[in-house]
DNA sequence: AAGCCAAGTTGACGTTGTCAACACATGCTA
DNA sequence: TAGCATGTGTTGACAACGTCAACTTGGCTT
């Protein structure tokens, strides 16, 4: 009784060991690293015991980005709630630590932009998406109305703003850095970035 | 003799022969298609032979992404000979011109900006990279020089335009459609941005 | 004409995703 | 309490794939 879960046949709770072992290998492995069976092999269960979880390993991968979108959105969440009002520098401090999330794990962060790539649609990773999408919205929707940032033109400047940090974080974590352009250099191309948006964004 | 390409022993340009196969598979059969076997198949070689043109898989892709690019700093070029002078509607233009190239396949545009990701560098995919980003930036620069757009910050300019509109197709192309977010609206969403942009880039 | 080398072929191997058949455990019902 | 249904994990197997080694073919040089 009360056998230790790693050698009881059921196991208890391997949806979610599942999702842990594969954002690790994620993490510190890479991409290829992640196959059924090491991720199974990880949590001590046979080949294909997580098809009783997942209907396929791209769903394994499904929930792995879900996952990133909501640390994403609570990152954020956390940073905003730092600030009383929402101007310029809590807009940037919030990308910030977008880009530092993206940079910190490349693979997940890469893997969160090439699911809907397949044609099956997965509605809890587009909420999920959605979510990192709305919170940026309700930001700069929050500042304006405050009269912290410039007035008008909310989703076009939602657009912007997430369509350029995502682009730089893209381009910093799967280009090969080169002399014309340093993608080691993330953190210093985001402050230039948002030094040539600051005004077309403040008030 | 002068016997048909496709039943010759020696094919002849059996190199230039798989990344167009393999080209041909990324744009209509999606990534997963793209095996050596089914390369091969097309050409009507075995399995095996292009390994005499290539280390592995992942060169055969990194010439594909080679190409990509290529393509990419051809069109640009192309639309910005059209142009007398680089304002911010000639600038426009060019970046309308890479979103349309970079949706019309979305396969290899995200190709492109996977290759980095694997460790060993790749001279040859590096610098067709490099071209895109100098290309905009001679652009960029030309501008200012003749005072068609807002001078200084030359680099940042480059970084954000670049990386905003990289971050739209990449998003447009990797995201499912929402309700909050349509992806099949590009071409609106990038005239949006743009809408945002021109104070800062306009003189 | 001889022979060398690049180019293409064939056979084979290990890895992977996936499925079907089976075994086990747990909780409900009689 | 016995038995059974259902959910969970295991095992065996298969096809597809990337890749390598050994072999064959063809054209070019000398």
């Amino acid at each position: 009784m009360n056998q230790s879960a790693s050698t009881r046949y059921h196991h208890g709770d391997l949806g979610n060991a599942c999702i842990a072992a594969a954002l690790d290998l994620i993490r510190h492995e890479g991409i290829e690293a992640v196959t059924l069976r090491a991720v199974a092999q990880r949590i001590g269960v046979s080949r294909s015991a997580p098809y009783r979880h997942f209907a396929d390993k791209r769903a394994l991968l499904a929930a792995c980005a879900e996952h990133g979108f909501r640390e994403l959105v609570g990152a954020a969440e956390t940073v905003l709630a730092r600030h009383s009002v929402i101007d310029l520098a809590a807009l940037i401090a919030v990308m910030r630590r977008y880009a530092e999330i993206g940079q910190a794990n490349p693979t997940l962060y890469r893997l969160m932009f090439a699911q809907a790539f397949v044609p099956e649609d997965n509605p809890a990773l587009t909420a999920a998406a959605d979510a990192a999408f709305a919170t940026l919205f309700q930001a700069i929707q929050a500042g304006q109305v405050s009269g912290h940032l410039a007035p008008g033109g909310t989703y076009s400047r939602v657009l912007l703003v997430w369509s350029s940090v995502h682009g730089l974080v893209s381009l910093c974590n799967d280009l090969a850095p080169s002399e014309i352009f340093d993608t080691r250099q993330c953190d210093a191309h985001l402050a230039a970035i948002f030094e040539v948006l600051a005004p077309a964004l403040a008030p």
